[in-house]
DNA sequence: ATTAGATATTTTATATATAAAATAAATTAA
DNA sequence: TTAATTTATTTTATATATAAAATATCTAAT
């Protein structure tokens, strides 16, 4: 098959992709509405709290970036903004001058467990319309789609 | 059951949703890329030109902020630039001093043909590797994902 | 015809995002 | 040890995103 052809088969994946897009995008949107109308906060904050919360002892600065999939700069400006709000902390690396650790503050932390616990719920109500079979048929579709780059070089 | 509840039910649904949110943004980063290096251009700037290929007679930039699910302000930014790259043109409408009808120029969409045949076999290629039986499973489930707002108030 | 309200778009202020360059510190090679 | 390279982070320039306010036009009611 060559590169120019539109079959009816890479039609069927591009509604799949489109559907998967529009679906997400949905429900990205209606969480971040509900952050900013319970909390104030936006996505991107909760999405970093969320990973510090599962690195109590701190992360850095590149791991942060690199696990939420977003660039260096972007995470300089989030985390800048997020200790001036004093919801996480810097902390130099003693054996690394070069890198810095971060981690949630006592009130980031009291904050983010409020925030996870509804997080949890509006996520919970949106599912549960699934029948009982389809998240794990889900999952595993998604993880066959997750990583193809390492499989088809 | 309470709404502090953690059942093993909503842990899962996180897990699900975690899932779809990290294919989805990993897919999307691939794509973003690809028309970076190809030709140059953002995913924000081919899904405003995916929506004009439809929408062949133009579309009036609310309609077209609407169907892409930003905002207003930014599909004014977003049309500016394009417009100075000659990929789109605002037309007024005579019925209506208010609305601008945005569509392709010959150039936009001789160049989105193109872009559109790169992109429908990045994603067959991506979609690939999913047994027979999951596009259909996925594309039922992930329906019944969209819309729920207006099911459940 | 005037006014009040609704609608379409842009503007403003700011947050979030990238790529690329700059900076600073660590590591490696000579 | 010095020099070259790599690595971690920040800075810069710019694009993309939002919410809220402003502007302009349309519509409906009187």
């Amino acid at each position: 098959m060559s590169a120019s052809t539109n079959s009816a088969k890479s039609k069927d994946s591009l509604r799949l992709w489109l559907s998967l897009l529009k679906t997400t995008r949905e429900i990205e949107k209606d969480l971040r509405e509900k952050l900013r109308l319970k909390y104030g906060t936006s996505l991107p904050r909760f999405d970093v709290m969320a990973a510090l919360d599962q690195n109590r002892g701190g992360i850095r600065m590149s791991d942060l970036a690199s696990k939420l999939m977003i660039s260096n700069g972007n995470i300089t400006g989030l985390v800048g903004r997020m200790v001036a709000d004093q919801l996480v902390e810097r902390v130099p690396v003693a054996t690394d001058g070069r890198a810095m650790l971060v981690r949630l503050t006592e009130q980031g932390q009291a904050l983010f467990n409020r925030q996870a616990k509804d997080h949890e719920m509006w996520i919970a109500e949106k599912m549960a319309i699934l029948p009982d079979e389809a998240p794990q048929a889900m999952m595993e579709h998604l993880s066959l789609l997750r990583g193809m780059q390492s499989e088809i070089q």
